[in-house]
RNA sequence: UGGGCCGUCGCCAAGCGGUUAAGGCACCGGGUUUUGAUCCCGGCAUUCGGAGGUUCGAAUCCUCCCGGCCCAGCCA
């Protein structure tokens, strides 16, 4: 490929910054800023922000900050700011500089100084409950406040007041001046600045009071030379008020606000709200639960950075307000560990067979190759022995039509060795299958049975040097596809999210592997070695994802 | 019924007045294969929410209509 790429992960807010180029805009510069809120662990939805936000200064040889939007105390912790660090940084980007809104604390007291010194916002003395009433609703304008023609002299000696602490939470609010009659609710006169007696993480005690979002997200852009600052849609409605602030102030620059859609997942849910609600009602184990959509989530169940960005590429960005199927994801997972896994051969659910043809201390040394595509992967030991495991779906007494697996008398080749011929079924009392009795062809190893067709293939491990492990299959943690739709979500959630089978069989390597290191369990899909408590002694594998599966449909 | 925004294949998404309306996912074939995986090859929108209009020419411009999302925190 040696052509132009550079329209590979378009879209119209690259669209748009290409024009800015063109035109000269900013001299070129990009600047742009990832801002949470530490009040919660990142998830898949901020993966997209991140992706987004780190790309484009990428793209453009910008930069990006990471910028703690930590205005409420009341919401905020530590715990969080060290989390969300991590995250970004797991997932593989930089940022240029860590700010956190409350650095600004001081430039912001002293524009709202400026703002009410120019007569462009006032000290209402109204309680939440009687600004609620003279906001009006979405058809009816709203009503000016009696505080709202306080001098400019009463203003600012009532809020240094609120500063120094003079007065309880609630007492009074800063606000803008603006229109109590305008269309957009956002303008009808919005509090700047509320009382809020409570320390804060970083600045202490020293502030009584704390600027509300509104005021602080877009001069803390402007502070730091933001070019695009790119936001979800929810605060179209906010534009004009962003850029009504930044207007009536002395402010290094004025960046431009840009809306993408929020990310909608089918079959789960990315409300922090909700999230916390199923971590503080135990309905997952923790914020890193293999079944939760956070990036703690994801990386724990085996979810790669590179395949997360991917996710972001394929599904692009633009204002529609849209629902990415699983499938994508998946298949994005799928594709980076089929091309990076090595491959291993584990037995969920054994079986034992005997291969009589053998005789009791038979031990072969096979090799097998740590990838089918690339031989750059090398290869590992594998042992044949009388008796190996393979697994319990992988025979049938009375299978089902196109069945490819052992039967009665039917013949299956053991994945990289012999074929074999099933010529007993051993039954305990109740009439289970507890053994299988075979043969071998020992003229099939590496070479295709003479004079008949032998279509399946099964996995299977040594009896003698397998290790027992613990594997834990996902599915969704959701049975419908908006989950948020419903009435009650706890009745939406999937009864067999989580199967964990403690039986399972695996080949040595596979317990000495360190912990995160992702397979494919040939046939059964892309498992990781659990990031907590996988260990030699009593390994411990996730499912990340299954295989496609064209035969399970 | 106020304000803002969105509607291109089952799900995403390019497209910006002249293209046979990209591409991905999903799906449906067919080939290779010691993973029912991977890989390969082929199929998959005469039509862009609808109706009018402008134009030699419209998914792209205009008008109206229909459908969906967001906003009434001293949250972000």
């Amino acid at each position: 490929m040696t052509q132009d790429d550079s329209h590979v992960g378009a879209n119209f807010i690259r669209n748009l910054i290409d024009a800015d180029q063109k035109s000269g805009k900013h001299d070129g510069r990009v600047t742009t800023r990832f801002p949470p809120e530490p009040n919660g662990y990142l998830h898949i939805g901020h993966v997209k922000s991140i992706c987004l936000n780190f790309g484009v200064a990428e793209h453009y040889n910008g930069s990006c900050n990471l910028r703690f939007d930590d205005t409420n105390p009341a919401k905020e912790s530590e715990e969080y700011v060290n989390a969300i660090k991590a995250d970004v940084k797991w997932l593989g980007f930089e940022w240029d500089e860590l700010r956190h809104a409350s650095d600004y604390f001081d430039q912001l007291h002293d524009f709202a100084v400026d703002l009410i010194k120019q007569g462009k916002a006032y000290v209402d003395s109204s309680s939440a409950e009687e600004m609620r009433q003279m906001r009006g609703t979405l058809t009816e304008p709203g009503r000016e406040s009696p505080y709202r023609n306080r001098t400019v002299e009463q203003n600012l000696e009532l809020f240094a007041g609120m500063k120094a602490g003079d007065f309880d939470d609630g007492e009074h609010i800063l606000r803008a001046k603006i229109d109590m009659s305008s269309g957009n609710i956002n303008l009808r006169d919005p509090a700047l600045y509320r009382i809020r007696k409570i320390s804060h993480v970083r600045t202490g005690d020293k502030w009584n009071i704390y600027p509300m979002y509104d005021f602080t997200h877009c001069l803390s852009d402007a502070i730091e030379d933001i070019t695009h600052s790119l936001c979800t849609l929810e605060f179209e409605d906010h534009r004009p008020l962003y850029d009504w602030v930044i207007d009536q102030l002395d402010t290094p620059s004025h960046p431009q606000q840009i809306e993408f859609a929020r990310l909608h997942l089918e079959y789960t849910m990315l409300s922090k709200r909700r999230l916390i609600q199923l971590v503080n009602d135990n309905l997952v184990d923790g914020w890193d639960d293999p079944r939760m959509p956070t990036i703690l989530g994801l990386r724990r169940r085996g979810y790669t950075p590179a395949a997360l960005k991917d996710f972001c590429e394929r599904i692009g960005i633009t204002k529609n307000d849209s629902v990415i199927e699983m499938a994508v994801l998946e298949t994005c997972i799928r594709d980076d560990l089929n091309t990076h896994a090595e491959r291993r051969l584990a037995v969920l659910d054994p079986i034992k067979v005997v291969i009589t043809s053998l005789a009791d201390d038979h031990a072969q040394e096979l090799t097998f190759k740590n990838h089918p595509q690339d031989d750059s992967a090398g290869t590992r030991p594998y042992t044949f022995t009388k008796e190996v495991y393979i697994e319990r779906e992988d025979f049938a007494e009375n299978p089902p039509p196109k069945y490819q697996r052992l039967i009665p008398g039917g013949e299956v080749r053991l994945r990289g060795c012999y074929v074999i011929k099933c010529t007993e079924v051993i039954k305990n009392s109740d009439g289970d299958v507890i053994e299988l009795h075979c043969t071998h062809d020992p003229d099939t190893l590496g070479k295709k049975p003479e004079g008949r067709k032998v279509k399946g293939v099964v996995h299977w491990v040594s009896a003698k040097t397998a290790v027992p492990a613990t594997v834990r299959l996902y599915d969704q943690l959701f049975n419908t596809p908006n989950p948020a739709a419903e009435a009650s979500f706890e009745a939406a959630l999937s009864p067999n999210s989580v199967t964990v089978l403690s039986n399972a069989l695996v080949e040595p390597s596979l317990a000495q592997a360190p912990a995160e290191t992702r397979f494919q369990f040939e046939r059964t899909g892309y498992f990781v070695a659990d990031r907590n408590e996988h260990s030699e002694s009593n390994p411990v594998f996730n499912r990340v994802v299954t295989l496609r599966d064209v035969w399970a449909k």
